[in-house]
DNA sequence: GATGAATGAGTGTTCATTCAT
DNA sequence: GATGAATGAACACTCATTCAT
């Protein structure tokens, strides 16, 4: 639990050539690659397949249809988001509720800004296709993670943790957003994180319970 | 004849006019109900012509290109949230921080309700398009009128109102893609409103600085 | 004969109001300016219309369509260029072979320079249009005055003047198309009619035979 | 493997290279057809595509677009135009001048001849399109070879070369609009060449000045 | 398995023409 | 007569997907 067991990142079906590896990843690449210089609408199989130094027919060997290779692309984007809250979450377990906030805040943003290139385009595919599914996944493991996380707290007591835990991982997951619509200007992003963690311990800090013999 | 007669007062003209007036609506609730039913990707000016019991000829009349009409759709949205936060702030000057944030929150929460059929896909135009300065103008207006009302708070200062504002702004319009994620799952519509007026008070709250003579 | 009586530009019915003058004119003249500021390609009622200062349809009162809209403009076109050639051969008759060459050369070129904004434009709509009955009678009344011009020379007789004639013509109304085709550049515009006009002589020196008491 | 193997002799490429190679070669001829029987007004992508047996993809994988399309028909009618005259100026090198008038001018209207059906309509699209380049091209070359020919003619000799190749060469590629134009009827055809070369060789005569020793 | 030529339904956009006012 | 809003057929061009080689 919370070690990224999500069938997304477990390879259950190996590729058996050493090629076909070779292939899969060198699409994948060239799908950022792609998404990044020429966004989602210039995206179109064949570019992805030139950029990859395959046939478009090889690409499709690998994905059924151009859906499919969109999706992969967010579900992979998903799995290191909800990783790298998993681990902030793991790794402050018993903390206190102010590091927990920090450390998660961090972690997200981290992970975010390593993607920056992509996410917005990631983001458009999220609206685009029916990517509830994906989302859901992704959410409810972070939801866990940080619930549990506020659930071993040090120093505090939440009534309903799964509330909180949910309330924080919306406006976590909704950051992004602003981002990608500017509402924050890029240049702010260290600005941005200072303020998201202020808002992130005034939050717990509304709602928890000193523990008695803290 | 004889009289100033402005061209818009101009008599002969007007069942012309009433005309355009009664095709542009026809566009543009057209506009809003493919958007919903079809989503960003199913509307093409075809079906949005159909929709409207008009030709497409006529849409092109009216709008030079299909996104000139998409850009119509999310300027009169971002127009109504914007005003919608204006009011609340203008409503609340001089009121206590924690009943500006909750009248801010609500007022926002509430105009985007109303529009919710629509607004998962505008988001999706602001994306596609670049609506960076149609955004920008909304925000500007928003965090202007956050910032002023946080200033004429009767019980409280704050050291940077801009920073908070700005914050506050962002931190709501993101709300509004997780919900697009369902991040928040739109029947928890009600538990949303309360965690974010929370949130906002006690991100206020961890700001401001008692004013002295309260 | 001779004397321009084409029905072109004999207005058998000439419009009865002063309006109607004033909008045809109009519209003549927008179509000019349309022609050579947009060409050819970018020539439609609706911008004509506006150019002109009245609507669309007030333009389909006076043309039934765009073809003849196009149709009266060439017509005059070429009736001025008939016109002039006409004229230059009345004012020649009785003359010497050589003084005539250069004078319906030089009458030519001038009409056509007049015009140089629109002509390749109109030479577009002669090829575009089955205009072949309107040059037929431009050429025709050229053929003809040549014809009678070259009889009546004072130095020379010639065997066939018809054939000549239209040998002379041909060549002269190529040579737009070799203006349009920019085979000859404008700036050899001077050049070019020197050149030109020895070719004529020459031309006419190789099918003469003298007259003897001359 | 193992040989060198050009991508262009890769036997496995073959049969696509020679379906490729027999797709464009459907197009062009299809384009020739459909500007002979439609004109240049009635061509459009999917009647050429259509009589070429491909569809209108195919189209577009060959020719980026429309006027890409009509610019290879032209390219291709002037480059045999350019060559037939040069043929004949180089088979007729230190030839008299009279000689060379006359095979210059009977090249020229062969080559015309045998795209008879075509020629009004490329002429047609060299005003549409911005083809200077590709006329200055293929005049040049024929100005050049002219010139030459005239430099090394046995009987006469030119003051300038350059510019009596020019000006033929300006009468030549007229003659053909002067065609379409109908100022000669095509059943002329055979006296429009005598009058033609009568033309030339009185021109040239004009301009000569006999060679001392002869 | 790999290739890339071929497909064709679908989209945005234009514009000559009509006709109710 | 004048107006200009409305029409809709027509066109250039795209791109996900297939399949013969």
């Amino acid at each position: 639990m919370g070690n990224g067991s999500s069938p997304l990142l477990n390879p259950r079906k190996l590729p058996r050539q050493e090629r076909s590896i070779a292939t899969v990843d060198a699409i994948f690449e060239a799908t950022i690659q792609v998404l990044s210089s020429d966004g989602l609408i210039g995206l179109n199989t064949t570019r992805v397949s030139r950029r990859a130094g395959v046939s478009v027919g090889t690409l499709y060997q690998y994905y059924p249809n151009k859906q499919a290779l969109l999706f992969a692309m967010l579900e992979r984007h998903l799995a290191v988001l909800a990783a790298a809250i998993e681990r902030a979450c793991d790794e402050n377990l018993n903390a206190r509720a102010e590091e927990l906030a920090e450390a998660v805040v961090k972690a997200y943003l981290q992970a975010q800004m390593a993607q920056a290139e992509v996410s917005p385009a990631l983001y458009r595919i999220s609206l685009e296709l029916d990517a509830r599914a994906l989302i859901d996944m992704a959410t409810r493991r972070s939801v866990k993670a940080v619930g549990a996380a506020l659930s071993s707290a040090s120093d505090a007591q939440f009534a309903d943790p799964d509330l909180v835990a949910q309330t924080l991982t919306a406006a976590l997951y909704g950051m992004v957003p602003a981002f990608c619509h500017r509402v924050l200007a890029p240049a702010d992003g260290r600005e941005a994180e200072k303020q998201l963690i202020i808002e992130f311990r005034s939050y717990l800090g509304a709602h928890q319970s000193e523990v008695s013999g803290s």
